[in-house]
DNA sequence: TCGATTATCTGTTATTATCATCTAGGTGCA
DNA sequence: TGCACCTAGATGATAATAACAGATAATCGA
């Protein structure tokens, strides 16, 4: 067997800190101010400024079916007013848990964010100040 | 043929303001500070805080390509002193004006974060005030 | 020459988001 | 009463991205 190198690094403990599935955590916060339906739940996440990008519905659905698989949400159809039958979406306590680590687990990829933000804004200021004093010389 | 409804929300204009993909934005940014190759820049990364969370380095190398292919680095073979030769990346002008339209991406992102933490803190304050009253009133 | 280290690359799978449709009840109006 | 249109939810296919696993190869120290 030949060396077994390269691996090595594997990203062991995930980094599932990502932006992707951010709609998740919006989704839960809405029901954590109160029970809703897909369409309504939809209408709402605009509150969270994604700027001319309204999410895909289909997404919604499918975001508020795996979570109710995970038991963070539970549901039941119920009659409108008007227009059909809507599916109403309930958060459980263990959703309310869950938004929290949620919560801490964004917390932490802001710090990542503005790490990321320092690091180019220091790097910007030298190059830039490189740049000037290149011209000094000429 | 029935009501064609339900689609209508769909995201036009595609929402890639996400933090994954987000290793990008740092390869982008070390280079700007240098050539550099893989492997270094797999090592530099935990700059960035990727707390306990070291990249993948078959990830790595695949966004090195793909930068490539799309005329942001530009790559060639350089023998080392030592150990096997190395693929050294070095930025583009294009890449360069990337980097810069991925800092207004990522500043985008951190106002919708910051507008999930406002919603999330100004929503829990109501929430425990509500609780404390129905306290009070037992 | 064995094993550790440096370095790059490929193949596969899992997750998530998007696109394009589809079903279907309800409303209003001509 | 017929149908255009709105609300509501769902599915199948595909794309994008990341993670996981491993192949390959060079160099170096003991």
């Amino acid at each position: 067997m030949p060396g077994r190198g390269g691996r090595g690094f594997g990203a062991r403990g995930r980094c599932r800190r990502r932006i992707g599935r951010f709609l998740e955590p919006c989704l839960l916060l809405l029901l954590h101010a109160g029970e809703s339906h897909g369409y309504e739940l939809l209408e709402n996440l605009d509150r969270f400024g994604f700027t001319g990008n309204p999410a895909d519905s289909s997404t919604i659905y499918r975001i508020l079916r795996s979570l109710e698989e995970r038991g963070f949400v539970t549901s039941m159809w119920a009659e409108g007013d008007s227009g059909p039958a809507r599916r109403v979406y309930t958060l459980t306590d263990e959703g309310n848990l869950y938004l929290d680590t949620w919560v801490m687990d964004l917390e932490e990829t802001d710090k990542i964010l503005h790490s990321f933000f320092n690091e180019y804004h220091s790097h910007m200021k030298i190059h830039h100040e490189d740049e000037n004093e290149a011209k000094g010389e000429e």
